[in-house]
DNA sequence: CATGAATGAGGATTCATTCAT
DNA sequence: TATGAATGAATCCTCATTCAT
């Protein structure tokens, strides 16, 4: 199926923002890469800006969706292990299949204007907010020990968040298996070593081959 | 002691660069920080390219030797896990005393000329083999597990990394306790749970300290 | 009745002109004020400027019909002072009732090309030349007492255009009466107090109601 | 003496403003009026509105400072046919002087944004309560025949406004004599046609003569 | 050492207009 | 009849950089 123009325009946006930051991106250069002119580019967006906002909500939302599903699945109470399993397969997951819009919304919040960064930034939150809650369950469980469940928290995300800085799909490594790499590197750290026995992590795959289009 | 003005020139770039992006950042922008008009700026600096290269250089530089420094001084055959902890608190206290300029070396090196790429992604390299180096040993030795070095030794950089993104000396964790912290995280991703009892970590901190002008 | 599109293009046009002129007024401003498409907006008109010529054309063409319909129903030799009265009342009237149309004409002769400029700039002077020979004809008859006869022409039709900047239907004074008034008042500057007593007067309001639609 | 270049800038603004209106006028026949570069322009003024602001001050303040000056000095109780007359010599003055600068203040204020519109009417409010005060003071003494007093203040004004739309000094009347044409018109409109005894018109003269550089 | 003046190139965005559908 | 799509030219303004003073 062909492209739209406006699929063009976007995704010539996720990867020139990626490769070349917002600012380092000229209104031409996104309409070579979208194969028309410069005035025309205004047909399909609305600012610069705009065109930002867009990819850093869609892929934002996107996360959060798959986060949400993938725990809402879960049997209650959810085993914390298995929890943390999922939200690092799926956030490893999205790093690695979305490489360019990740980066965008990781690097690029400092290019938005003040309202914009609120809603942007409210949205990050809302997102961490979904680890703080698992990683304070299973440390609340006595499973995790997290002496510092804030510092744990930006340092698993900081390590999955990396993925989409140097993972490439030429690389050896299948992406489930790294991602089950980076699931048990998460629960190393959390001292909690033992393999999750539990399905969530196969839920997230699901998911995220579902959300990302990631493999039949 | 009063600063140079070209050194107000180094801290006004090193600020804006981190705070807007190069290509967010311009000349009157760096002049007015700097407290000089922007022609007078062309006194203290080539182009403007040449302020981030010079930035990124000397940041790199001091990674390089606080590194070879602390792994210098230990005794051979150092131990891995006591090497690991020594760089994972070197790393950790430079991009949480130096967040602006590890941030800049970290997000800026697409704003680079092809030469001076080569040149910085050169240096980076040189750095990042000494982690590859270190993790290789301990492979050897049977001390770390890691199935994939290269994912897990970017796993480990990028969580150390991230430090530069949210670290604040106003945060409850001191620095040391944080850097601590952080080897005891890398170890258990190594699977090397052992805390290490060397002393390479306090050198590490001792040569932090100097290099970086860290605490008395 | 309804009106057509290309009306509703007509008035769209003098009012966005007469608020905002010809260079200040998009073409997407026109069209969405006529509730089309800015791409619809050319099966109604030429150029933008033909839309404005045709503005300036009918108003100057109603303005030179109502006077000579005026002026040539005058028993001849008409009285001075009466086809003064009565060029005085059309004028107000007419830049009264029609205060967007006439301050097109006068503000934007400039945005005309040369060839349409020459145009209207000379509809103009026929329009001024009725009202030179006016007073000429007034001064010959010793009636009016005018030592610089083009300035007085030029501080009448000033004074009188002048209403176009300021009338609003909403006052206080109704238009006949204010027509009245500046009839008086220019009666006054040609030394011709005396209050007409021709019919004159009366004729030019009937054929404003006429020519403009003035009140039943 | 020759002039700066922020003069230059100055002039060229208020003679394509007037001559082509604010929309019609773009930055480049600015640059090109004034002999520098589109991109030197920005070292002379803020933005293109800044400059027309700047250009509406100054013109308005000129004549605010011009009226009261005259008005000032008389005295008190003045004799309200010699302050009209003093007035409307001073009006004539300023727009003959500076046509160019007075029909931008009078044709352009649609193209000012919302504060910077309402800073300008407000000046411009001011100066035309001096003329309702005065056209009042003569009503009230009797002297003045005006039964719509704002209906005949906004004729006078109109019609010396009317002035910087003709005047050219190459022509046969010199402005001095101009002024007092316009004075006898004015006190004819206002029913008190006895020449003004007093010396307020002289001074408005002087006044002119200083403020606006008219004449040795 | 310091800077005001200067500019060509380029920034994002809007312009009036055309045309295939 | 009506309009989405398209665009070259132009909009105002900022860019990094140079240079005479």
């Amino acid at each position: 199926m062909a492209l739209t123009t406006e699929q063009r325009v976007h995704r010539a946006a996720v990867k020139l923002f990626a490769a070349k930051g917002f600012h380092g991106t000229g209104i031409r250069d996104l309409a070579q890469a979208a194969g028309i002119s410069s005035a025309s580019l205004y047909h399909y967006m609305g600012t610069k800006e705009d065109l930002l906002v867009g990819i850093m909500r869609e892929c934002l939302d996107r996360l959060l969706l798959a986060a949400r599903q993938t725990l809402d699945t879960m049997d209650e109470p959810a085993d914390p292990a298995d929890a943390l399993s999922a939200l690092v397969t799926l956030h490893v997951m999205a790093h690695a299949a979305q490489p360019d819009e990740t980066r965008v919304v990781d690097n690029e919040v400092s290019a938005l204007s003040r309202p914009a960064r609120r809603w942007i930034v409210g949205l990050r939150d809302e997102y961490e907010d979904i680890w703080a809650t698992t990683i304070a369950k299973g440390v609340a469980a006595g499973v995790f020990d997290a002496p510092e469940p804030a510092v744990t928290r930006l340092a698993l995300l900081e390590m999955c968040t990396g993925v989409a800085r140097w993972y490439s799909p030429r690389g050896p490594l299948p992406l489930d298996r790294l991602a089950a790499r980076y699931a048990q590197l998460a629960l190393r750290m959390l001292g909690s070593p033992s393999p999750p026995g539990g399905k969530a992590a196969e839920r997230a795959r699901e998911v995220a081959a579902q959300v990302w289009r990631i493999r039949p």
